[in-house]
DNA sequence: GAGCACTGC
């Protein structure tokens, strides 16, 4: 116990005191620039909720963009649509719009709006999110929206014209869209001055914000036109109404966690009052142990007067025993809960009192030489640890166990993560600007710009692909169908070469399916899944056995009890039914027929090779064990042992995604016949020697 | 015979 933080001997600290060099704003009408960045020492100057309202509507309406630092629960994104519908930014037919990261927030903030305004959602309040669009073209003058949905939009509407504000919220989660969306907006700023941009971030991002936008050229010309709009950001903190939370941190770094999340937990159970636990760790593994082991101290420890009920939770968990996690602990028990980063930002939990944070989480990294996202552990940022921190003090405040040391936290641990955008393979993101008619993708002004090797990478998958041409521009109509379609441009390759083998239908299943996660349950006794797992097995491979089960789910018509017999994921076979009817839309919309082959598996295996002859692989001659090398890289993968392909090991393979272990593991595998590689593929193939014996 | 942080169009 020695080694973890002691309650009473560590040093308490407010959340408040975290952030090094606070911004604050103090203006007026009638003081027309008196804003800059505080230091820690001096004094803090935040905007209660009461003078918000007039403080921000001067500032959209003298300055271009406002950044806005609101604390949870301040109400910013609640309030500040409607103080503008009020002043008359939504006169004229004009539109206010909002993006929020995730759909989920989206439809609940758009649904309290409506309620505080006393409409109908729909009407003057309304959201749009994939699948779903509760706007009314006529009415609708509030519009809140995900990011993404606002970048598909630009690509009917480049300027984004109908809007006459734009907030973005959660800025500083720094998402793909988000980061593509920030950059997009500050072009159209200089075409469209009457616009105003809203900047919703955590304090830790607003100063490199405020920087981004400030554009020092467009100063100069613009303030030369109309001196009342200021360029330069404005930056606005606002209270919230959060609770104050205590943190504590261990003496000596910890070299287990999981040890040390456990000795927590216990002791905070012995010794603290009522109030549920959360506890940050980072996968499934770590988190089914944490609640294994927790749940044993707790049975052979009755020194509290309460028992605990220790509860994992994580996105792979089925929807009821998500349920477990909302419902109110029972009279005289205190809920824990082992969480991912889920519970850091998706997820809400109420009744959460005390937070046990780990400082790590798996995030994703992506390596533009081998072209592999790995999934790692890695040390979360400041602004990671401050929202995590922040869901302690909810209901009242709270307080928060870091397993680091204070001297970690302030000087090791860095200030905000590495943002998505540097993270991640970019051939989606690369294909939308080019769509978008950003032709020099290099040269693109990127809130934070990724590495020159990832977007090259990302342009020359894309000119394998046939959708960039020799002059990197979007070919004709391959390229506009592959942008149009919302998938990853493999998959879109995919199905507009279906259109021209006829089995567009079967395809688009197919694509379906492999855009949700998973459509099999994840279950403990693994073999019952296997054996649910061959009675739709196909002996070419993963892709077809896919067609077999979505198939079988058509004849039980869509029975969820079907589905529960057959270890299939009820819900994520109604997303595939969703996704499928979009792309059809879509397909249809682009001039592609959709057509069956009745299943001619060969068509199948063409139309699957010319969008990922890429990820062809061959099995290593004379291999005992399953290596396969990838023709493009000798890379030595290895059959996923999910596959129905698994030990079948046939001899030339393609694959639709590499889960990196300790070994490259392939997922969702089909066999195919070499030579339909140089036939989908020439110039990508025609050097390459595709007959093992050669050489 | 092994493993899937989390979003989103």
């Amino acid at each position: 116990m020695s080694q973890f933080w002691k309650p009473g001997t560590a040093k308490p600290r407010l959340l408040d005191d975290e952030e090094g060099g606070v911004l604050f704003y103090s203006a007026s009408p009638s003081s027309s620039s008196t804003y800059g960045f505080a230091s820690l020492e001096s004094q803090r100057h935040r905007l209660p909720v009461f003078k918000y309202r007039t403080q921000i509507l001067y500032l959209v309406e003298t300055h271009s963009t406002t950044i806005i630092v609101g604390e949870t629960g301040s109400g910013k994104t609640t309030q500040i649509p409607q103080y503008l519908k009020e002043a008359g930014w939504a006169d004229g037919g004009r539109i206010i719009a909002c993006t929020q990261p995730r759909r989920l927030a989206v439809q609940s903030v758009a649904a309290r709006v409506a309620e505080e305004m006393g409409v109908k959602l729909g009407e003057e309040v309304g959201y749009t999110i994939r699948f779903e669009d509760v706007t009314n073209s006529e009415f609708t003058r509030i519009k809140f929206l995900t990011d993404g949905v606002l970048l598909r939009e630009m690509m009917d509407d480049p300027l984004l014209s109908k809007y006459s504000v734009i907030m973005v919220d959660e800025a500083h989660e720094r998402s793909v869209s988000t980061d593509i969306l920030l950059g997009l907006l500050k072009k159209i700023q200089r075409r469209r001055p009457e616009l105003r941009l809203i900047i919703a971030s955590a304090t830790i991002e607003a100063k490199s914000m405020a920087e981004f936008f400030h554009n020092r050229k467009r100063r100069a010309q613009l303030e030369g036109e109309d001196n009342k709009l200021q360029i330069e950001p404005a930056i606005l903190s606002v209270e919230g109404r959060g609770y104050n939370v205590e943190m504590f941190y261990v003496e000596e770094p910890v070299s287990d966690y999981l040890q040390a999340t456990v000795s927590t937990v216990m002791s905070i159970h012995h010794k603290e009052p009522m109030g549920d636990i959360l506890v940050f760790l980072t996968g499934q593994d770590d988190i089914d142990t944490a609640v294994q082991m927790i749940t044993e101290e707790a049975q052979n420890n009755t020194k509290s007067s309460f028992g605990m009920i220790v509860l994992p939770l994580y996105s792979g968990l089925t929807r009821s025993d998500q349920d477990l996690i909302f419902s109110p602990s029972p009279r005289g028990k205190r809920k824990v809960v082992i969480s991912t980063n889920i519970a850091e930002t998706s997820l809400t939990l109420e009744g959460i009192v005390y937070v046990v944070d780990s400082g790590f989480s798996k995030q994703r990294f992506y390596n533009p030489i081998t072209d592999i996202e790995n999934l790692v552990v890695a040390p979360i940022s400041k602004a990671s640890a401050r929202q995590r921190a922040g869901r302690a003090g909810r209901i009242r405040p709270g307080k928060c166990y870091r397993l680091y040391t204070e001297d970690y936290f302030i000087n090791k641990m860095s200030s905000h993560g590495i943002p998505e955008m540097q993270r991640s393979n970019l051939v989606s993101s690369v294909i939308q600007l080019k769509a978008l008619g950003i032709d020099n993708i290099l040269g693109f002004d990127w809130p934070a710009s990724p590495s020159p090797e990832s977007m090259v990478r990302g342009l020359e998958v894309l000119y394998s692909l046939g959708v960039l041409d020799d002059d990197a521009k979007l070919t004709s109509p391959v390229g506009f169908q592959v942008a149009e379609l919302p998938l990853d441009p493999m998959i879109s390759k995919m199905i507009i070469e279906s259109d021209k083998l006829g089995c567009s239908e079967e395809i688009i299943t197919i694509a379906a399916v492999l855009s949700v996660q998973s459509i099999w349950i994840s279950v403990k006794g693994q073999r019952e899944l296997d054996e649910a797992k061959l009675r739709f097995a196909a002996s070419e491979g993963d892709h077809v056995t896919f067609l077999n089960v979505y198939g079988g789910f058509l004849k039980s018509n869509k029975s969820s009890k079907w589905c529960h017999k057959n270890f299939i994921n009820y819900h994520a076979m109604k997303k595939v039914m969703e996704v499928r009817q979009q792309l059809i839309r879509v397909s249809q919309r682009l001039g592609l027929a959709i057509k069956s082959c009745q299943n001619d598996i060969q068509v199948l295996r063409k139309a699957v090779t010319a969008g990922f002859f890429a990820n062809a692989c061959r099995l290593e001659p004379y291999s005992h064990n399953g290596t396969y090398k990838t023709l493009r890289g000798s890379q030595e993968v290895y059959i996923h042992p999910s596959s129905v392909l698994f030990r079948v090991n046939p001899k030339w393979v393609i694959y639709h995604s590499l889960v990196s272990t300790d070994r490259q593991y392939m997922r969702n595998v089909i066999s195919i016949e070499p030579s339909c590689l140089r036939e989908a593929a020439p110039h990508f193939y025609n050097q390459q020697p595709l007959n093992p014996t050669h050489q």
